[in-house]
DNA sequence: AATATCATGTCAACGGGTTGACACACCAAA
DNA sequence: TTTGGTGTGTCAACCCGTTGACATGATATT
C-alpha cells in the first residue's frame, strides 16, 4: 500500500527519526544523506501523511469557507480570491455552499469543527444561529454581522447605497424604488437600504423598498420585479441592491418596452468581473472584490497568530457610471 | 484546551470505549449510556476529531476540486454542483483554483494526495502534466483528457459545434468565424472547433479560427476581438466557444456600432444561469451543468467504491435562441 | 439452575508522523 | 588533549480515536 515514512527510512538506509528530520528541516543533516531521503520519496512515490502531522502539531492549515453559493459571481470572485490568498500563504480551503438554509450553515459549522479547521471564513449567515459566539475558534465574517466577538470586513455599504440613491436623484428621477434581498440576513448590506431611506427622506420623498426573501430564485425574483411594476407604474428610477437583479429588472422592463435610461434608470450593486463582462452597460456601485478577500485573509491569520483585535474594516466602493442611467 | 474522548467519558462516568461505541453505534448500548454520553458531549462542547478518525479508518471522506477558477460563471456553478451533491453524500471537498497554470496545478495535485483525499475532481488540466497516470487514487474528469485511464465527463462538444455552426449557417450567415480558449488545454471543446470546421468545409466554406491564448485576461480578449474585427470586415457570424467571449464580442461590436443580429451574429456556449440573467438575449449552447456535475460525483463515488469502469459519459447540449442570432 | 443476550469495562495495538532525551562517532580548532 | 560542533541512531511518549480480545455483571429465557 502507500509507503509511510519507515518505508523511506529502510529504503533510504537511514532512521524514521532522519527522515523526519529531513522533511522538517530539523537538526544537523548532511547533503548526502537528504538526497538520499529525497531520493527515496521519488522512489516510492511518498507523500507526508498531513493527517497525521496535524494531528500532532494540532494544527491543519485547514480554512472553512461558508457562503450561500459559488454559482453567485459575487461570491464565486470572492472565493476565488480567498483561496487563492490563503493558498499562497499555505493554507487549504474546505468550500461550504450554504444556501443561505439555517439547516445547512450549522450542519458545516459542525462538519468543520470536527475537521480540526483552524478558522473560518463566513459570507453566510442566519439569524439566530448563535453557534459563532461559543466557538473557540478564529471566524471573520464578510458582509455579515454575526456576534460582537466576530470582526466584518465588508465595503462601505452606508456610502455605496448614499451614492447609488443621490446618482438616481441627481440624473432626474421622480420616483426610485429600492430591491433588495432578504432583511432576515442580519447582513450590513442592509445599510444600503438605510442610506437609500435616509437620503429619501432628506428630499422629502418617500422610500419604497421590494424585498425579496429568497434572492436565490429566479423566478420569484422576476414575479416581484412585475408585481413593482404593476403597482408602481410611474416608477422612474430603480436601485437594485445586486447586480443580478438589476440584470433581471433589465430585462423585465425591456420586455414591457420601457426604453432604458430614459424612462427607466437603473443602478446596481457589486460589479463583478462577470457582469462587467456581460453587462458593460450597467451603472453600478463596485465593490473592492480582491481586496475584501485579501483583508478577510489577513484578519483571520491575525486572529489565528492569536491577536485578539476586533476591529471591523469597511473598504471603499466607486460608482462605475454604465449607460442604464 | 478541546476536550477529546477520555474528558467525554470522564465527565458521563463511562469508558472511553463505550464513548467510541456511542459516536459509532456499535455493540450494545442503553439509551441512558448513550444519552449521558451525548450530554456530555453537549456540556464540554466536543466534537470528534475527524483527522484521528480518518487517519485509523485510511479514509478522509475528503474530495479535491481543480478548476481554473470560481470567479468564470460556468466552473462556479459546476462547483457548486458538485460541492452540494459531495456534501449530501457525507463527503467534504477541498477547493483548488489552478488558473490553467501547470505550476499551480503540480503544487495542488501535490498537496491533495498529502492530504490523502480519497479522490479528484479535475476540470483543469494543461498538457504534459503526467502525474496524473502514475496516480494511485480515483480521478475523474470534467471536460479535460488527463489519461487513458481517467473517464471523461463532459457534454456533447461535437454536436454543440455542430449545431450552432449550422444555426448561424441557418440564420443565413455567410462569413463565419470561431473564437475558442487556449487550444494547448487538452480538452474535449476542441471538438467544438473540430465540428465547426467540418461543418464549413462540408459547405465549402474555409473555416477561420482565433485562439485565445489566455482565456482568463480579459483585456487580452478585446484586443483579439478587435483584431478579428480589423482582419475581416465583412464577418457576418462569430461562434464563440463560450458565453463570457461571446458577451465581449457583443459589446465590441456594438462600440463599433454594429447591428445585432442584422449585420452580425453572435452564438455564445455554456448557457451559465448567471450569464441567462445578465444576458438572456444571447442565442447560446447549453451545458447540462447540473447533470454534468452529478455524473462526475457519481462516477468518482463508483471509482472510490473500488469500480473500475473507464467510461466516458457524453450528455446532451441545447440550442437556447436568444435575439443575437 | 443453566444458558443466552445485553451492557459495560479494561487493555493494548494501531494509523503515521513528531519530538525530546540521550548516546555515540567523527572531525576540527584551541 | 580537551572542547565543541556536526551527523545520525535508538527509544519512548504523544496526538486522538478505533477496534478486537477478553472479562464481568445483570437480566431475561427456558
Amino acid at each position: 500500500m502507500k509507503p509511510n515514512i519507515k518505508d523511506i527510512a529502510r529504503h533510504a538506509g537511514v532512521s524514521p527519526t532522519t527522515v523526519s528530520r529531513v522533511l522538517n528541516n530539523r537538526g544537523y543533516l548532511s547533503q548526502k544523506t537528504k538526497d538520499k531521503v529525497h531520493q527515496a520519496m521519488k522512489d516510492l512515490n511518498y507523500f507526508p501523511n498531513e493527517l497525521a502531522r496535524s494531528l500532532f502539531k494540532q494544527k491543519t492549515n485547514l480554512i472553512g469557507l461558508i457562503f450561500p453559493t459559488t454559482s453567485n459571481p459575487f461570491f464565486g470572485e470572492l472565493i476565488f480570491h480567498i483561496e487563492n490568498s490563503f493558498s499562497s500563504k499555505g493554507y487549504k480551503v474546505l468550500l461550504c455552499n450554504s444556501l443561505n438554509r439555517v439547516d445547512k450553515e450549522m450542519a458545516y459549522l459542525d462538519m468543520l469543527q470536527r475537521n480540526q479547521v483552524d478558522g473560518i471564513v463566513v459570507g453566510a449567515h442566519n439569524r439566530h444561529i448563535r453557534q459563532y459566539e461559543s466557538m473557540h475558534l478564529p471566524v471573520v465574517a464578510i458582509d455579515r454581522n454575526l456576534s460582537d466577538s466576530i470582526p466584518v470586513v465588508s465595503s462601505d455599504n452606508y456610502l455605496g447605497g448614499k451614492i447609488a440613491t443621490e446618482h438616481l436623484l441627481n440624473k432626474g428621477c421622480q420616483k426610485i424604488i429600492h430591491i433588495n434581498g432578504p432583511h432576515e440576513l442580519e447582513t450590513p448590506a442592509n445599510k444600503r437600504r438605510e442610506a437609500y431611506e435616509e437620503v429619501m427622506m432628506k428630499e422629502d420623498r418617500s422610500p419604497i423598498t421590494y424585498e425579496l426573501r429568497e434572492s436565490l430564485n429566479k423566478n420569484y425574483t422576476k414575479t416581484v420585479i412585475n408585481q413593482l411594476f404593476d403597482e408602481h407604474p410611474d416608477v422612474d428610477g430603480i436601485f437594485a441592491s445586486d447586480d443580478l437583479i438589476a440584470a433581471a429588472v433589465i430585462s423585465e422592463a425591456k420586455k414591457r418596452g420601457m426604453n432604458i435610461p430614459k424612462e427607466l434608470k437603473i443602478i446596481g450593486y457589486d460589479g463583478t468581473e462577470s457582469v462587467k463582462t456581460c453587462l458593460p452597460e450597467l451603472t453600478t456601485i463596485q465593490q473592492p472584490i480582491q481586496a475584501i478577500a485579501q483583508s478577510a485573509v489577513n484578519v483571520l491569520i491575525q486572529q489565528m497568530g492569536g491577536e485578539k483585535s476586533i476591529e471591523n474594516i469597511v473598504l471603499p466602493i466607486q460608482l462605475i457610471k454604465g449607460f442604464t442611467t
